[in-house]
RNA sequence: UCCUCGGUAGCUCAAUGGUAGAGCAUUCGGCUGUUAACCGAAAUGUUGUAGGUUCAAGUCCUACCCGAGGAGCCA
């Protein structure tokens, strides 16, 4: 016989009288010794555990019924039934129940039916994934992934598989992580008494992708709409909620736009995903804005029904300087936006999303295109409420001699970047892209405040356990 | 990397420099169509690590490790 969802058990669709057999694991058993046992089965597919509800005169009632605690794998065949207590609509009376796999010594079983620390079960983070949180948190996750391909697939955009590898850490993306076959204890040395690697795997120096854009801007001139998404690895040292060395992006890229364009792909992107996951998964939300942040459902669906207001960085710094707030980092035009700044401009001042636009070129990427007043740059930042800079974007440089301009002002050297450089001989085309953190939008879509509590196995400075 | 705070039972937390505690979990008993059940009992500790001060350190001092919040870097 064919096993059932437990989702599909608890959403009606199935005649009660039925027999059915759920696959799962016991979150709870309660026990009463007049011969009843309540069972809790979870199976991952909704957030309702189904009840299933056990007589003392099944034949293994004493030697498996009265044993089962929490974590034991169970498979329950039984009838669909109404239940007759309160709290869930329908429940299963079990005609047989078998256990694959027991909980060896439930003393040191860790998860308990309680509340948790978020810090001890990022400690389990093998067995977490078992708690109301978590499985909330990775269904979501999953909706604003198959959200995220659907939106791009709906609007014509090819997702592009770009290398994990990359030759150049001079993205100007942050530190990489390198990525090498030599011997580590003894390296081969070239002449000068560096190390060799054109000794080295692929005879060059190698990293870790820190972004694929320039990768995915070479697809963007062929296919015209195009994007990433997959895992980015940055080896900063930093030590936030808000940030992972190894986490997700998502990179579209679009040709024959400019930053307003870029802006209102933004804009529809986010709207997009964010009401994917108040239509599909209510049950979590309600757990989220019950247990973790009061407003989790209402501002999403603020952020959903709101457009963003846009300004002008010039205009943020204006709105800033006009604020009367006193800031521990003063605001003048040409500095870049301190989280303080950020955060009144999209929680006090506008309550909504921000799109700040037009930055000083001085604080911002080589790739990014020159404005007319040739101060500033067509780049943008999307700044959420409560979480911060979620995107970072710009419209790229299409014009040949002002590109090479740029790097030559940077420092940076023309020939590593000459295959991006090519893009703009051969038939270049006025285009722009964004990058968004996946898991910053996962943390805006739950609530829960640190990032390593939204990605499985999360890797961080010093923390790369399981 | 910097600043601040923290680390005590499996978990969440108490404990004036003077005998190491509670709730939950676990085990046992009772009760109940139960709902993170309830009532009673039992068992549970190298107080993050290494030094130091003191008659006496969970408590004070030093160093280190780990964690949290904030900052920087950014997504």
């Amino acid at each position: 016989m064919a096993d059932h969802k437990i989702s599909t058990l608890l959403k009606g669709d199935i005649p009660l009288g039925e027999t059915v057999t759920v696959k799962g694991w016991i979150r709870t058993r309660r026990d009463s010794k007049a011969g009843l046992s309540f069972i809790q089965i979870h199976d991952g597919t909704c957030f309702d555990p189904i009840q299933a509800v056990a007589q003392s005169d099944l034949p293994n009632f004493a030697e498996v019924v009265q044993k089962l605690s929490a974590g034991c794998c169970v498979i329950c065949t039984g009838e669909l039934v109404e239940s007759q207590g309160k709290g869930q609509s329908r429940e299963i009376q079990v005609a047989s129940i078998e256990v694959p796999g027991w909980v060896q010594d439930p003393e040191t079983y860790p998860m308990q039916p309680k509340r948790h620390s978020m810090e001890f079960l990022r400690e389990m983070a093998h067995l977490r994934p078992r708690t109301n949180i978590i499985g909330a948190a990775t269904r979501v996750r999953n909706c604003l992934a198959q959200a995220t391909h659907r939106f791009f697939h709906e609007n014509k955009f090819y997702w592009i598989h770009t290398p994990i590898i990359t030759t150049s850490d001079a993205e100007g993306a942050g530190e990489a992580f390198r990525i090498s076959t030599l011997d580590l204890a003894n390296p081969p040395r070239d002449d000068k008494g560096g190390i060799d690697f054109s000794q080295d795997f692929f005879g060059r120096e190698t990293f870790l992708t820190v972004s694929g854009q320039l990768n995915v801007e070479a697809y963007c001139c062929a296919m015209t709409r195009v994007y990433t998404f997959g895992p980015t690895f940055r080896a900063e040292n930093s030590n936030t909620s808000r940030h992972l060395s190894e986490f997700w992006m998502i990179e579209p890229e679009l040709a024959f736009a400019d930053l307003n364009d870029d802006a209102d792909l933004a804009e529809q992107y986010l709207h997009y995903i964010f009401k994917a996951v108040l239509d599909e998964h209510p049950d979590d939300m309600a757990f989220f804005a019950k247990h973790v942040e009061p407003t989790a459902i209402t501002r999403l669906e603020n952020f959903v029904e709101k457009s963003f207001e846009r300004m002008d960085y010039s205009e943020a710094i204006k709105a800033l300087e006009k604020s009367g707030r006193k800031f521990e980092f003063p605001v003048t035009w040409g500095m870049d936006l301190q989280s303080e700044h950020e955060r009144y401009l999209c929680e006090e001042l506008c309550e909504r999303p921000v799109v700040v636009m037009n930055y000083p070129k001085e604080i911002k990427a080589f790739y990014m295109r020159l404005n007319d007043d040739e101060k500033t740059v067509a780049a943008m930042d999307v700044l959420a409420p409560g979480i911060g800079e979620i995107i970072g974007g710009s419209q790229r440089e299409e014009r040949l001699e002002v590109l090479d301009a740029r790097i030559k002002e940077m420092g940076l050297e023309p020939d590593v970047y000459w295959w991006y450089r090519d893009l703009r001989k051969y038939g270049t085309v006025p285009h722009a892209g964004f990058g968004l953190g996946f898991d910053r939008a996962v943390n805006y879509a739950t609530g829960i405040k640190n990032i390593r509590d939204v990605i499985p196995f999360p890797r961080a400075p010093k923390s790369a356990d399981f």
